[in-house]
DNA sequence: TGTACATCAGTGAACGCGCGTTCACTGATGTAC
DNA sequence: TGTACATCAGTGAACGCGCGTTCACTGATGTAC
């Protein structure tokens, strides 16, 4: 397998790959698809710009897979967040989570569909495909969540997600940080409310 | 007041000054504050770039003044859709405009809460206290038309224009137009739920 | 009535800068003999 | 055991392009005399 002479260890180009593309998720979140600068990227990875195309092809395909990362961050930290608790433990420690000035503040490596999406439509095909898997599985998860009573499940967490991540957005966007915190406020009892979850106990 | 020679009629560049903020107001909201091109927005103007100084100091004063704009179009727009109805009949036909797959096709004339949200946090202050007055203002509107009987009409007024603007932002930036178009139904449904307002009559 | 001059919105060439991409090169390590 | 060679992740200079901004200039019109 090894074949020929190598330099590095067994896997070392896999690894860096991966510390460029960690670095790309945070910056894509951050700066947008548009303002992630390779030199930049690479350097946040300890490298020279010159070595991203031994990884990449070009600079989409970084953010293509720089979204998916993101989004797997995401879904990990949110799981992590909410094992072991029981349904209406998890919603609420999902919402009082995601809704919050912590999150606000969180743009690098808070969820990918509030830090991106007024930025997509503007992304080619492939960009976008990264975040629709996103989105779907996003809803699915918070669908699985609602009751069974709820005659539409997936209607009502489409609704919920659409919510959730607007007022994220919105409270990020506002200059006024006591305007952020009234929409959060806001946003979280009802959208707790709806999803018939117990009180709102954070902050 | 002429006081010396004078080679336009009256009034001629403040109505260039306008023209230039009417093609750089859709422009911001179709390319973001940071894709907008000066040299572009003055050709849509039907100029040359090297104009613009003669009307804004740099392109950053621009673009505070085309976000104010862009609320100014988004308003006047609304408010002709609903004058003359009863609360119900406004509330129910400004939900159906708002939350529909027209309003997500036309990003450059529509609401610029749902383009501009997720890139304004790495806009400068100036920029970001235009968007929290239209903001303010959106959610003060909404709030007057939710019956008497709602405890928390601002409250619930700012939950309902984060999903609103989710909602839209959301299918704007899915690739996928069934999964758009489902993702509008139901947070139109929801919304309009939360406002008691008549049932859905549209698309 | 005619000539010189002032005004100023708009023109277009030029400059500087950031950034994506290319490419000849490096240098540590292993293989061939 | 030693020397020549191959490999290939990573380096860094260079190129081209887009874009914000500057600036000397234009040219139609009015005023001064």
């Amino acid at each position: 397998m090894t074949g020929y002479a190598v330099r590095y260890a067994e896997g070392h180009k896999q690894e860096t790959r991966k510390r460029v593309l960690k670095a790309a998720s945070a910056a894509v979140r951050a700066k947008g698809p548009d303002g992630l600068a390779v030199a930049e990227v690479m350097a946040e990875a300890g490298l020279t710009h010159g070595g991203f195309y031994a990884h990449f092809p070009n600079k989409q395909a970084l953010i293509v897979a720089a979204v998916g990362e993101a989004f797997d961050e995401s879904r990990r930290r949110f799981a992590r967040l909410t094992e072991g608790l029981d349904r209406e433990a998890a919603v609420a420690a999902f919402v009082d989570a995601y809704v919050s000035m912590a999150h606000r503040g969180r743009v690098a490596n808070g969820c990918p569909v509030t830090a991106l999406a007024s930025e997509l439509p503007r992304q080619p095909a492939a960009v976008r495909e990264a975040f629709d898997a996103g989105v779907r599985g996003m809803v699915t998860r918070v669908a699985a969540w609602l009751p069974e009573s709820e005659p539409d499940r997936e209607g009502m967490a489409a609704s919920i997600v659409a919510e959730m991540a607007g007022a994220v957005t919105l409270s990020r966007a506002v200059a006024d940080d006591a305007l952020a915190e009234r929409l959060l406020a806001d946003c979280r009892r009802s959208i707790k409310a709806r999803m018939r979850a117990q009180e709102d106990q954070s902050r």
